[in-house]
DNA sequence: GGGGTGGGTGTAAACGATTACATAAAATAA
DNA sequence: TTATTTTATGTAATCGTTTACACCCACCCC
């Protein structure tokens, strides 16, 4: 690995001048430029970034922590983070946490020790001590799912508005019985809202609520065990709110294996607008956040977090959801 | 910012002893240690990575480069990956490229300033010309696609091999009218040995093959669109061979409109083996590769290929895939 | 001719750690 | 007691950059 030195001794000028050629800063004549140049060229040399990074007080790079590469709901989170970074001429590193406080907290050391700039934080799961000492001291956003006395900022959606939609949208078609499905991660904010407005509603209604708890993962293969466990019961559920679309892919194929006609006997309702809602069959009614927009908003707090120290103050957004009527209900 | 000298003052030790008790290297008294540590809380110390970085000769991180979040295919590979390297002590960044080459380019910035030991390439579009280069002076594989003549490593499957199988199958069912729908991304090599594999089998049983040129996106709707226009050209076809499954998935909303019936009057067959191919109704048959062992082999090589010099051969692997048979065919 | 002005370049001090080497003190061996 | 090893600590060089400052020289304007 050639250095900076040995670009200078060849083109036979300072390493001031040949730092000056590489970043464009300070006068340089064209025939030392030129020289510089070729020097460059001849040792293929790269700057290493550990030395000037060193200097500088920010690296450029901010962290974006995932629970894992392989849901559509995030895609278009990350795509507006990374449109907005780049744009301001950062990058954007992806890790993944599946859920696990030790990766989380592996993960938060980038930032601690100054490797990355900032943090942003979806579907977190660090506890309340953690997340505000992390926040206090370096620039953080939690995206969507939230902590809810955190002293750290986020940027989110009305869970609690939309889920109360959803739900009035079902009594108001006849539905006395609605069950409420989720995955088991209790402890996430959005399940938590969710439940709580399905609750009120349907106390405001002299309604019964029906939930039971389920198996600890994203998905499908929960959705439809406990669609089969809430009929058996419960045989007088008319219509289901899932808290995922994919959730509500599971009760699809249970309902579907049972001969139910969705939407004539049953209805479902759910959450996140994925490709799953227009790909099942049939399509879903589902709640869309407007991913893109969560994703730069976020970035565009802690981008001035970053940049002005002033910047300080919590900062809560709550940006506005979109409800999509299919065939489901 | 406190830094190594704040916390030597305030123990009243030299820099030296702090970064010992820091790493535990070298000997350092119980009694230094304890006041070594006291400062160190009290001013909140964490060590600034640049700076001990600069040092080092790695920096433990190593660069995914990946096409986008939302491809729950890429998931498997990238926990090998990940579980691999977090076993070796070493840090997993992702960045997306969306496929674009200037955005590929950007991220391969971070191996060449040694930001990053080494970069995995899953689904990469940069040309020979810049793979080689970058291949011969920094770590780098290739996982899954690949470019043929490159210098670089990789670590994939054969396409060839489980096109051919799908293809004979679907033969001795009978179908004498079989499609080829790809995603219109011709440049890709997994692409391009489907189709080789295709037309060899079918020529091979004297069976005229059909193709038509598809948009360049990823899936669904391209996959519904190319099925309606081959079957409005030639009805005759029996079976589609799709190159993903979410294309397969297309196809099927198509027939599913058309008022086919899977398997019965038309057969599918497909790649991948992601959520989709359970998801669907029929259920598709779907090769899998085993994303997991792809990821951990391909980050075993990456891994000794940055900590022995002496190992720079090109290095090929091909992994074994499984044929899933299920309803659709 | 003297006094600015500014372009082009070099010197050396940062940045924040690690570590080879030196040294002093303490423990051990003779 | 003296010689020898071991332990604990400090000094200063080093990693590869950037950049403040100093300098020289050419040019221009009175």
């Amino acid at each position: 690995m050639s250095s900076i030195d040995q670009v200078a001794l060849l083109a036979k000028v300072s390493v001031a001048t040949v730092s000056r050629v590489i970043n464009n800063s300070g006068n340089v004549s064209p025939e030392t430029r030129q020289r510089v140049l070729a020097a460059v060229e001849r040792l293929k040399y790269q700057p290493n970034a550990m030395g000037s990074l060193l200097r500088k007080e920010h690296t450029g790079m901010i962290l974006v922590m995932l629970h894992s590469v392989d849901n559509p709901f995030f895609a278009p989170i990350v795509q507006g983070i990374e449109s907005y970074a780049q744009t301001n001429g950062m990058n954007v590193l992806i890790s993944t946490t599946y859920g696990d406080p030790s990766r989380e907290s592996h993960y938060l050391e980038l930032v601690k020790t100054h490797f990355v700039d900032g943090i942003l934080l979806i579907a977190n799961t660090m506890t309340l001590e953690v997340l505000n000492e992390l926040s206090t001291r370096f620039p953080v956003v939690q995206v969507l799912e939230y902590l809810e006395d955190s002293e750290a900022s986020r940027v989110t959606i009305d869970f609690h508005a939309a889920t109360v939609e959803l739900i009035e949208g079902l009594v108001a078609k006849g539905h006395r019985h609605i069950a409420f499905v989720h995955t088991g991660l209790e402890h996430i904010i959005s399940t938590q809202k969710k439940r709580q407005a399905y609750v009120e509603v349907l106390a405001k209604h002299g309604l019964p609520p029906y939930e039971i708890p389920g198996p600890h993962d994203f998905g499908y293969e929960s959705g439809a065990q406990l669609a089969r466990q809430l009929l058996e019961t419960h045989p007088q559920i008319s219509a289901f709110f899932a808290t995922s679309d994919l959730i509500a892919t599971g009760i699809l194929s249970t309902l579907e294996a049972m001969d139910v006609q969705v939407p004539k006997d049953k209805a479902i309702v759910s959450f996140d607008n994925t490709v799953f809602a227009t790909l099942s069959r049939p399509t879903l009614t589902s709640v869309e956040v407007n991913g893109y927009e969560l994703g730069s908003q976020a970035m565009d707090y802690l981008f001035r977090r970053i940049h002005q120290k002033k910047y300080r103050d919590k900062v809560c957004l709550t940006l506005p959801y979109t409800i999509h009527h299919r065939d489901s209900e």
